[in-house]
DNA sequence: TAAAATTCGTTACGGAACGTAACGTAAATA
DNA sequence: TATTTACGTTACGTTCCGTAACGAATTTTA
C-alpha cells in the first residue's frame, strides 16, 4: 500500500544523519556546546529540515535517547524481585555510565525550560521506564513476596529519585555497588511490614 | 576597622535590586523568561554592575534562595526520628510549593550546562541541605533507634532523590501527604534489620 | 581643596544562536 | 510534461550574551 502523496518524499537519510549527528556531538562536547546549527552543519542539513522533523533540539536528544533504550531494556526475566531490581538497576547504572547519562541530563534540564517538552518527556520516557519498575514489583505483590499494602508510585519514585538526584548533581558515582546498596534497601524496605498505626 | 580601599564603594542598593528583581522575574514568568538583561532592566541597573557581583545568572538565584532557606530552615527539634523527619519535610514542602520550586528547578537545569556552577551548587546549597538531613539520621543512631548499620549517604540520596525527582519532573504533587507518606516509607525502612547476608 | 581610585549607569559592540522566509534545485506523483 | 513537495543554501531580524568605552558620581589619600 504505497503513500498517495505527491511531491518530493522526505529525506529519511537526511533524517538519520541528523540524529546521528546528535549523538556524536552530545558525547564529544556534551549538552553545553549542542545547538540545532551545530546539528545541522555536522549533518550536512539545513536547518528548516530540522524542524521539519522536530519541534525541539530537546526532542531530537529524546529520539536518540529511545532509540539506544528499546535495545537495552527489555523488562528483565523474573525469578526473585531481588534478583529483577539487581539487574535492572545494574543495566540501568551500566548504560548510564556509557554514555546516556549526557542525554538523561541534557532532557531534563530542558524540561525545565519547556513546559511542552517536559510533558512528552514524561509520557514518552519517564512513564514508560516507570511502568517496568511497577510492574516488577506488581508482580513481586501478585506472588505474595511483598506486602500488598505498599505505595507502589511511592517506591517508584523512590528508586529512580536516587538515580537521577545523584545523576544530576554528581556528588557520588552511579556505579555498580550503588545499584547494589539500592537494591538491598529496596528489599529491605518492601519486606517490612506495613504499619497500620501512624506510629508516632 | 574601616576598609583601607579607595575609590567609590560598591552599591550595596544596587545589589539588593538584583537580588529582588530576580526574585520577582522569576516568580512571574518563571525560568524560562528570566534572563540577565531582564534582571538589568527591572532593577535599573547595568549589566556590568552585575557581573561584578556573580559570574552568572544562576548564582544570582543562588543567592535568592540561600537567604529565603535560611530563615525557613534551622535543623528541627529532635524527640522522634518520625517528628522530626516528618518536620522537616513537611517544611520542605511548605517552601518549594510557596515558590522556591521555580527556584530549585532554574538551579538545577543551569547546573547541567555548567560544571564550575553546579559545584558551587552542590558545595553552597545541596551539601548542606544533606548535612540537616544526615544529622537527623545520625542523632537516631546514636539514640539507638535506627539500626547502625544503616548507610546514611543512600538514606539521603532516597529522601531528597524522591523530592527532586517529583519536583523536576512534575508527574505527582509535592504536597502533605507525599510528605507524610514519605517519612513513613523512611521510618519503616530504617526500623527494618539490616540483612547481613546477602540473601538472593 | 585637589588628585587619584573605583564604581556607577549608559551606550555600544561583535558574536552566537534562534526560528523563519525566500530561492532555485531535486524527486516524487498525476 | 506539469504539479507538488522537500531539499540545502542563503539571508534576515531578533534576542541575549559578555565586554569595552565613556562621562558622572563617590570615596580615600595627599
Amino acid at each position: 500500500m504505497k503513500s498517495t502523496k505527491v511531491g518530493r518524499p522526505r529525506s529519511k537519510k537526511s533524517r538519520e544523519a541528523i540524529l546521528a549527528s546528535t549523538h556524536e556531538l552530545l558525547n564529544e562536547k556534551g549538552g553545553a556546546g549542542l545547538t540545532i546549527e551545530a546539528v545541522a552543519r555536522r549533518a550536512g542539513v539545513g536547518k528548516p529540515t530540522i524542524y521539519r522533523w522536530w519541534p525541539s533540539l530537546a526532542d531530537i536528544v529524546l529520539e536518540v535517547l529511545l532509540r539506544q533504550a528499546d535495545v537495552e531494556i527489555a523488562a528483565p526475566t523474573f525469578k526473585t524481585l531481588g534478583e529483577a531490581l539487581g539487574q535492572f538497576l545494574r543495566r540501568s547504572m551500566q548504560s548510564i555510565t556509557d554514555g546516556a547519562g549526557a542525554h538523561l541530563c541534557f532532557l531534563m534540564a530542558h524540561a525545565q525550560e519547556n513546559e511542552d517538552f517536559r510533558s512528552r518527556f514524561r509520557d514518552n520516557f519517564t512513564a514508560e521506564r516507570r511502568k517496568v519498575l511497577r510492574s516488577l514489583f506488581q508482580k513481586a505483590v501478585e506472588r505474595g513476596q511483598i506486602d500488598v499494602e505498599q505505595n507502589l508510585e511511592l517506591l517508584v519514585d523512590i528508586v529512580f529519585g536516587a538515580m537521577w538526584y545523584r545523576l544530576l548533581l554528581g556528588h557520588l558515582p552511579l556505579n555498580e555497588s550503588f545499584a547494589d546498596e539500592l537494591t538491598e534497601t529496596v528489599l529491605r524496605l518492601v519486606q517490612a511490614p506495613v504499619g497500620r498505626d501512624k506510629g508516632k
